[in-house]
DNA sequence: AGCACA
């Protein structure tokens, strides 16, 4: 019973150290708080944090053996647990006799972020996505995106390390929104580090690679058409069971769609019974309710690849959702429920900040499951230091509803303070006043035009 | 909740 030597070690015969191991530690767990946690027991003389294959285990390295064997005895004899924001983190000593800080390029700040793009389906997370995940931090430069073995990756270029760091602080083990995302997307975490990069290489604009300082820049011919899988949903690229519902991505919007427009255009093939428009990868998407799958079918194969204006503007491609009766909160201009005659929802109600008939986007920080993290860049003006609702309150949700569409037009792009000056989603396709509106421009559909 | 290293 005395002897150990040459057992396995388990947890109660771990050998003193001046070394403690910590485990299930939050998320957004900093060095200064494994100080704090520390200090009362000796002098903390190295932390290392973000351990782990989840990251939320560390280590705490004290001057003296015997501090750490204090605090060890003084949590296995206390009532309360040790905390990091309230919650316990176990503690052991480390089975090592100091903490190794491998400082490399991924720990040293930079202005270029290095983003692996986690899940299932992290390759049709559209560079245009990340434009707008990052975009709520400052102004992003460019982003190239690449495949390794690691996985779908990109490199994200901001002005300046700090802004990088506020965009990693932020955004490192997140999910992207729900919202931003096709429905048939599984989850997709970031994982961030800072690039060794200081100025990103663009040499065209295309679906792989963007320079946002340059609207200038020529874009790749791979872009302009049939590359467009990024625009498209899942068109082709995952089996899509048929469906009544049609999920519809307008490309090329050079001209404002509305709810009638579509619903002329989709009322060819059969009665609508709901429509609910929502903005996705910066591009108009539309669900198009009919009563059965046929009908859906039918419009399908009739509209997917037409124009609902002359000239190929408002391109339609379409899939089929994966719903099969659309949720209609209330009708406005993005949602129609042409089932109900409540006179209650007849009358449109009152524009609602992000209202989104499928998703709230209001509520959009909500994906991130109540966890806090550190204002945007932007948000300094609306919002003290240590705001608690990052972007999902304030700044993105504006942003899914007002994000030009930067391929398939060619506005001229919107200046760097303009993406910190959004709000509401009031910005409007600059350079566009002169274009007719749908409103007068009747849309004439002609299922044999390409 | 169980030991780091791009």
């Amino acid at each position: 019973m005395a002897s150990v030597s040459s057992q396995p070690q388990f947890r109660y015969t771990q050998p003193p150290s001046k070394v403690l191991h910590l485990r299930n530690l939050p998320w957004e767990c900093t060095e200064e708080e494994l100080i704090e946690l520390g200090k009362p027991f000796g002098k903390v003389v190295n932390t290392k944090c973000n351990v782990g294959a989840n990251r939320n285990q560390a280590f705490i390295e004290f001057a003296d053996l015997n501090q750490a064997i204090a605090m060890i005895s003084y949590y296995a004899s206390s009532s309360e647990p040790a905390q990091v924001r309230g919650k316990t983190v176990y503690l052991q000593y480390s089975n090592r006799q100091e903490i190794v800080n491998n400082k490399t390029t991924a720990d040293i700040a930079g202005n270029v972020l290095l983003i692996t793009i986690e899940g299932q389906d992290a390759r049709l997370v559209s560079i245009d996505v990340l434009h707008l995940v990052f975009s709520a931090f400052g102004f992003v430069h460019k982003i190239t995106t690449f495949e390794k073995t690691a996985g779908f990756q990109a490199l994200v270029q901001f002005s300046d390390a700090e802004t990088a760091t506020s965009a990693k602080n932020a955004l490192d083990g997140r999910i992207i929104p729900r919202y931003l995302l096709s429905d048939s997307i599984a989850p997709c975490t970031l994982r961030i580090t800072y690039s060794a990069h200081t100025d990103l290489s663009v040499k065209f604009q295309s679906h792989r690679s963007r320079d946002y300082t340059n609207p200038y820049l020529p874009v790749a011919p791979s872009a302009i058409d049939g590359n467009c899988q990024f625009n498209l949903g899942l068109d082709g690229k995952k089996l899509e069971p048929e469906s009544n519902v049609l999920l519809a991505s307008i490309e090329n919007m050079q001209y404002a769609v509305t709810l009638d427009v579509l619903h002329m255009v989709f009322s060819a093939f059969g009665p609508i019974q709901k429509i609910a428009m929502f903005d996705k990868n910066g591009a108009l998407q539309a669900l198009i309710q009919y009563p059965d799958i046929q009908t859906a079918i039918v419009a399908k194969e009739a509209l997917e690849g037409h124009c609902i204006y002359d000239g190929g503007f408002c391109k339609l491609h379409l899939s089929y959702s994966r719903h099969t009766d659309l949720s209609i909160k209330l009708n406005n201009d993005r949602s129609r429920d042409y089932t109900v005659a409540n006179p209650a929802l007849v009358n449109p109600q009152p524009p609602v900040l992000g209202q989104q008939p499928i998703q709230t986007m209001g509520q959009a920080g909500h994906q991130y499951n109540g966890t806090q993290y550190p204002a945007p860049g932007m948000g300094q003006s609306m919002m003290p230091p240590q705001p608690s609702a990052g972007w999902g309150a304030s700044d993105v949700p504006a942003m899914p509803q007002s994000m030009p569409l930067q391929m398939t037009n060619h506005n001229p792009y919107a200046p760097p303070a303009s993406m910190s000056q959004m709000s509401h989603g009031m910005m409007q396709m600059p350079g566009q006043s002169g274009i007719p509106s749908p409103a007068s421009t009747m849309p004439h559909f002609r299922p044999n035009h390409m």
